[in-house]
RNA sequence: GGACGAUUAGCUCAGUUGGUUAGAGCAUCUCGUUUACACCGAGAGGGUCGUAGGUUCGAAUCCUACAUCGUCCACCA
C-alpha cells in the first residue's frame, strides 16, 4: 500500500507481472480467505467445497475456469457480507495416479511386481509427495481465495477414516455386500470397473451365424457360446414360439451344454435370425435375463483373460487364441452356416483402452434398491430421485435434472471394490480360523450366497483390528480397495468433519450453498454425492449443482496434446495477466454449454484491464487525496451526474441480482459496457469539460471497483492498495458490496436518463455529418439547432454538445427555416443545421437525405399499418398500441422535417 | 434406438415470462496522436434470426415436422 500522504501517481499502463503474486501473498498473509478472520456478523453461510484437483497433475484450462467461477461466487459473497468458506483439496485418483505411475516404472523397465504391493503405494505416494505443490502453486497463481487451513486431500487420515465409517455404515445396514455378479473386467488394469466407467469403440467384425442346435444362432464372440446356457427367442415369434421352454444339448466339442429355450422381450426379431445364444457369465444383457430366468451361468473367461478349465480343451488359451481356434473346429465339424461383416461396438476401459472382458467375478456392491429403515424405508435410489424432485438440490442448467434422474432410475448395483493397488483398502477382515467363503451360487438370481452383514468371520471395522473377535483367531485384511469414487461421492461432508464435527464447520456449513463442476461428471460425481450424502447425512451435499461446459478451442475443437492446440492458462496468465484469463473464460460462459476460447479473447480482456487501470488514473489523477477518500453518496449537481449516477444504481442491481442467481457472464458484460462505453467514452469526457467532479468521480471508481472485484480481483485490488485502502489491512476483497440505492436517494436518475440520451444523439449527429463531410478532425465548426419543445434542455447542455462534438459557435433556438447549403439531422423531434458553405457536398448531403427519408416513410407506413389493423387496436394492451400512435407521431414529424431540409439543399 | 443441445452480421455470441426500425465485441472500411489509455478515440457498412407449416392482433422468442452439426445414454447378440 502507497503511503497515504505521498501517493504516487498510477503507472502508465498496467503490469501484472509482480503485482499478482505480491497481491495474493498479502491476502493470503491477512488470512481473509479463512472465514474465521472476516469482520463483523456473518449469519449466512456460503460455502464451496472444490473438486479436488489430481494431486498429481497440472493445471489446465478447465480448472482454470472451474477456479474462476467458484471464486468468483465466493468473493462475491464474502463482500455480500456471508460467512463465507471456499474449501479447497486435492485428489488421488486412485486409478489414474495407478496408470500414470505404472508409467513410469515402465520407462525404468520395472513393473508394479518388481516393487511387490507395498513398495508400490510408497513409490505413489512419494510421487504424489513431490507432485503435490505444483497444483497448489497453481490454483493460487489464479487468484484462487479459497482457505488453504482447511485443505484436505481425499486420501489422508482423516478422509480415510469417513470412508472406513462409511463402509461400516453401509454394510450394518445391509446396503454393502460380498456377492458373485458380473462386472466389467479390464484384463489389463486386472479391475474391475464401473458401468460408467466403460467406453465404446466402433470396429469392423465378423458376425457369425453358428448351427446350434435346432437354431442357427447369429454371434461376434463365438468363443463366448462355450459357456451358453440357453437360447433367447421373442415371445411373439411365432418361428420359435412352439420351442419356448423345452431344453436340448448341443456339443462344440467340449462335451454336451444344456440349454434352455427362453422368452424375452428384449430380443429383437429382426437381427440374425431372432435367436440368441444367452451366456450368463459374460454379458451384462445375458446376465439380466438368467436372473429373470433362474439361469445356471458358466464362466469360460478368468480374470486373467484366459480360457477357464469349463472350456474344456481351450482352456488356457488366451480370448483371441481360443476364438481363432473354436472357429477352425467349427468349420471342420462343418457347424458354420456363414459369415458377415458387422461393425461392432467394442467395449473398452476409459483409462487404458483394453478391451473390457464382461464377466462374473466375487466383488463389492452397493445395493441401490435396498430400502434403509433410518432413511424412512426409502432405498438409495429413491431418495436420491426424490431430493432433486422436491427441489432440495437443483441442478443447473435444468435440462441436466432430466439426464440425472434416467441415469439414477436405471442404476444397478454398484460394483465398488478395485483390484488396484493404490486407494483406500476395504475396511473388511476375513477369520482364517472361523471364516468360510461361499460357494459361488449355481444360479443367476440366486443371491443366497452374498455376504453380508452376520457372516461369521467377517470383520467390518473402521479401527484396525488384530484378531477374530469371535474365536480370537487369525485375520486378515481383503485385498481389494475401493472405486475412487466411494471417497469421491463424501466429499462435502468429509471435507467438513463428519461425524463427529469436532471444531463445528459441518453445522455451520452443510448442507453447501453449491457445487461447481463440470457436465460430464453428472453421473460419476454429482450423482455420486447425492447418494452418499443424502444416506450418511440425511441431507443433500449442496442446494446448487452448477454444471459448466468444457473448454474447447477456437474451431470448437477439444483442446488435446496431438492437436497443438493446447492453451496453457500459467501461459496465458504470464503473458497477458491472471485478470484477462479470468474475464475471457467468465464472459461468453454459459452453464452445461462448451464455450471457445482463444488467445485473441484473452488479448482483448487484457486490453479491457489495462483500460479500468486508465480510468483510475485519470480519475485518481485529477483528485485530491481527501476527497477520494470521502465515503459518502456524493450529490449529483448536472444532467450528467444525475444520468451517470442513475446508470450506475441499475448497474449495481443487476450485477448482484445476476451473480445472486448463478449467472456470470450477463454481469460482467454489464459491466464492461458501462465501464468501457458510458463512463470512459461518455461520462469522463464530460467531466473534463464540466470539471469539479471529485466527490462523483471517486464514488464511481469505489463501486465500480467493487463490482469488479469477483471478476479480476488482482488489478481491482491493486488499485484499491494504492489509493482508498487507509491501512495494511484495508483490502477491497472484504469491502462491503455496494447497494443498489446508492444514488437513488440523492435524487440521481429520474428522467435523466431520457434527457441525456437527447444530448448524447445531437452528438452523434454531428459527429456523423463531419464524419461523412471529411470535416478535419481538430477543425471548429458552427451548427445551428432547432430544439422544439427540447430547447431549454440543449440549452443547458451546449457547453457539453460544443466540447464533445468540436463545435464552434453553437446556437440553439426554439425553430426556424431550414439554412441554406447546410448538412442536416433530425433526432428526437431536434433538428440540427451544420451550414458547411463550400465544405458540404450537396450531391452527397441529397443522397443522405433521401436515404433517411425513404426509411422514415417505410417506418411510418409500417406502423400506420399496424394501427389500422382494427384486430391489432382492440386486442393489443392499451399500453402497446399507445406507444406504437407516439412511435408513428415522431415518425411523421421527423419526415416533415427531413423533407424541410431536403428542399433547403435543393 | 432414446434423450438433450446448437443453428441470429464474415467470426464469437447477447436477445429472462411473445410487442426494439434485431444488439454487442472481434474483423472490415474511413478519419484521428485533444495532457487517462494507440492495450486508444470518432464515424460507417454488414443480418428475409437453419427450412416449411401452425398458434396469435403481433413470433428470433410458443407449437409441429424436417435439415445440418454436436453431446450424452443404451447397446443388437
Amino acid at each position: 500500500m502507497a503511503n497515504v500522504d505521498a501517493r504516487e501517481p498510477l503507472a502508465k499502463a498496467y503490469d501484472p507481472k509482480g503485482v499478482e503474486d505480491r497481491i495474493y501473498e498479502a491476502w493470503e498473509k491477512s488470512g481473509l480467505f479463512n472465514p474465521d478472520n472476516l469482520p463483523g456478523e456473518r449469519p449466512e453461510p456460503f460455502c464451496v467445497i472444490m473438486p479436488p484437483p489430481n494431486a498429481t497433475g497440472t493445471l489446465h484450462i478447465g480448472h482454470a475456469m472451474f477456479l474462476t467461477l467458484e471464486d468468483l461466487m465466493t468473493r462475491f459473497h464474502r463482500m455480500r457480507g456471508k460467512d463465507a468458506l471456499w474449501l479447497p483439496g486435492t485428489d488421488h485418483a486412485a486409478i489414474a495416479t495407478n496408470t500414470k505411475v505404472e508409467k513410469i516404472l515402465a520407462t525404468e523397465g520395472k513393473t508394479k511386481y518388481d516393487l511387490g504391493r507395498e513398495g508400490f503405494i510408497e513409490r505413489v505416494k512419494e510421487y504424489i509427495a513431490q507432485s503435490q505443490g505444483t497444483i497448489r502453486r497453481q490454483i493460487r497463481k489464479m487468484g484462487s481465495s479459497c482457505d488453504w487451513s482447511r485443505e484436505t486431500y481425499t486420501f489422508d487420515d482423516e478422509r480415510t477414516r469417513v470412508v472406513r465409517e462409511m463402509f461400516t455404515r453401509m454394510f450394518n445396514d445391509g446396503l454393502i455386500y460380498r456377492g458373485y455378479r458380473i462386472v466389467n473386467w479390464c484384463p489389463r488394469c486386472e479391475s474391475t470397473l464401473a458401468d460408467d466407467e466403460v467406453e465404446y469403440r466402433e470396429e469392423p467384425s465378423k458376425l457369425v451365424f453358428m448351427r446350434y442346435g435346432p437354431f442357427i444362432v447369429a454371434t461376434t464372440r463365438p468363443e463366448t457360446k462355450l459357456g451358453d446356457t440357453a437360447v433367447a427367442v421373442h415371445p411373439d415369434d411365432d418361428r420359435y414360439k412352439d420351442r419356448i421352454g423345452t431344453e436340448f444339448e448341443v456339443d462344440f466339442g467340449i462335451g454336451s451344454q444344456k440349454i434352455r429355450v427362453i422368452a424375452d422381450e428384449e430380443v429383437d426379431m429382426e437381427f440374425g435370425t431372432g435367436v440368441v445364444g444367452i451366456t450368463p457369465a459374460h454379458s451384462a444383457v445375458d446376465f439380466a435375463m438368467a436372473e429373470k430366468n433362474q439361469l445356471p451361468m458358466k464362466k469360460v473367461i478368468g480374470e486373467d483373460g484366459k480360457m477357464t478349465e469349463l472350456a474344456g480343451k481351450y482352456a488356457g488359451m488366451e480370448v483371441v487364441e481360443a476364438r481363432k481356434k473354436f472357429m477352425e473346429d467349427l468349420r471342420v465339424s462343418d457347424l458354420i452356416e456363414k459369415e458377415e461383416d458387422f461393425n461392432h461396438n467394442l467395449s473398452i476401459c476409459y483409462r487404458c483402452s483394453t478391451p473390457i472382458e464382461p464377466l462374473t467375478s466375487r466383488q463389492w456392491f452397493i445395493d441401490v434398491n435396498r430400502s434403509v429403515e433410518a432413511r424412512g424405508g426409502k432405498t438409495l435410489k429413491e431418495m436420491s430421485i426424490d431430493v432433486v424432485e422436491d427441489g432440495s438440490t437443483r441442478i443447473l442448467p435444468e435440462r441436466f435434472e432430466k439426464v440425472y434422474k434416467h441415469w439414477m432410475t436405471n442404476l444397478r448395483d454398484w460394483c465398488i471394490s478395485r483390484q488396484i493397488w493404490f486407494g483406500h483398502r476395504i475396511p473388511v477382515w476375513y477369520c482364517k480360523s472361523c471364516y468360510v467363503e461361499n460357494d459361488a451360487p449355481e444360479k443367476v438370481g440366486d443371491s443366497s450366497g452374498f455376504e453380508r452383514a452376520g457372516q461369521a468371520g467377517v470383520i467390518v471395522s473402521t479401527d484396525e483390528p488384530t484378531e477374530c473377535p469371535a474365536c480370537g483367531g487369525e485375520i486378515e485384511q481383503e485385498t481389494d480397495t475401493l472405486d475412487t469414487w466411494f471417497s469421491s461421492g463424501t466429499w462435502t461432508f468429509s471435507t467438513l468433519g463428519w461425524p463427529d464435527d469436532p471444531n463445528g464447520d459441518l453445522k455451520r456449513f452443510h448442507p453447501t450453498q453449491c457445487l461447481e463442476t463440470g457436465y460430464d461428471i453428472l453421473p460419476f460425481w454429482v450423482a455420486r454425492m447425492i447418494l452418499m450424502t443424502t444416506y450418511a447425512v440425511g441431507e443433500v451435499p449442496f442446494e446448487v449443482a452448477y454444471l459448466h461446459g468444457l473448454v474447447r478451442d477456437e474451431q470448437g475443437r477439444k483442446m488435446s496434446k496431438s492437436l497443438e492446440n493446447i492453451i496453457d492458462p500459467l501461459d496465458v496468465a504470464e503473458k497477458y495477466g491472471t485478470d484477462a484469463v479470468r474475464l475471457s473464460l467468465t464472459i461468453g460462459n454459459t452453464p452445461g454449454n462448451d464455450m471457445k476460447i482463444s488467445e485473441d479473447k484473452i488479448e482483448y480482456y487484457r486490453n479491457f484491464t489495462n483500460k479500468l487501470w486508465n480510468i483510475s488514473r485519470f480519475i485518481l489523477g485529477s483528485t485530491e487525496v481527501q476527497k477520494y477518500r470521502s465515503t459518502g453518496v456524493p450529490e449529483p449537481v448536472t444532467l450528467a451526474d444525475r444520468w451517470i449516477l442513475g446508470r450506475l444504481d441499475e448497474v449495481v442491481e443487476s450485477v448482484t441480482n445476476d451473480i445472486e442467481g448463478y449467472n456470470f457472464s450477463r454481469p460482467g458484460e454489464t459491466l464492461r459496457d458501462f465501464t468501457w462505453n458510458e463512463l470512459a467514452d461518455w461520462y469522463l469526457e464530460i467531466a473534463k469539460v464540466e470539471g469539479d467532479k471529485q466527490d462523483i468521480l471517486s464514488y464511481i471508481l469505489r463501486t465500480v471497483l467493487k463490482l469488479w472485484h469477483p471478476f479480476m480481483p488482482f488489478v481491482t485490488e491493486e488499485i484499491w492498495r494504492q489509493s482508498f485502502a487507509e491501512e495494511e489491512n484495508d483490502f477491497l476483497m472484504v469491502a462491503g458490496w455496494p447497494s443498489s440505492r446508492g444514488a437513488k436517494g440523492a435524487g440521481a436518475g429520474e428522467g435523466a436518463e431520457e434527457s441525456f440520451n437527447i444530448v448524447k444523439d445531437v452528438v452523434v449527429a454531428i459527429r456523423n455529418i463531419r464524419a461523412t463531410h471529411k470535416v478535419a478532425a481538430g477543425k471548429r465548426i458552427d451548427v445551428v439547432i432547432y430544439g422544439g419543445e427540447k430547447t431549454k434542455l440543449l440549452q443547458e447542455q451546449a457547453e457539453i454538445i460544443r466540447a464533445l462534438a468540436k463545435l464552434g459557435n453553437v446556437t440553439i433556438v426554439e425553430s426556424g427555416e431550414a439554412p441554406e447549403n447546410a448538412a442536416a439531422a433530425v433526432q428526437h423531434g431536434v433538428q440540427v443545421f451544420v451550414p458547411l458553405g463550400d465544405l458540404v457536398d450537396l450531391d452527397e448531403e441529397r443522397k443522405r437525405l433521401e436515404d433517411e427519408l425513404d426509411n422514415a416513410k417505410k417506418y411510418a407506413d409500417s406502423l400506420r399499418k399496424k394501427l389500422d389493423n382494427e384486430q391489432f387496436v382492440s386486442k393489443a394492451p392499451p399500453q402497446v398500441v399507445d406507444a406504437e400512435r407516439a412511435k408513428l407521431a415522431e415518425a411523421e414529424s421527423r419526415i416533415v422535417k427531413l423533407e424541410e431540409q431536403l428542399k433547403a439543399v435543393g
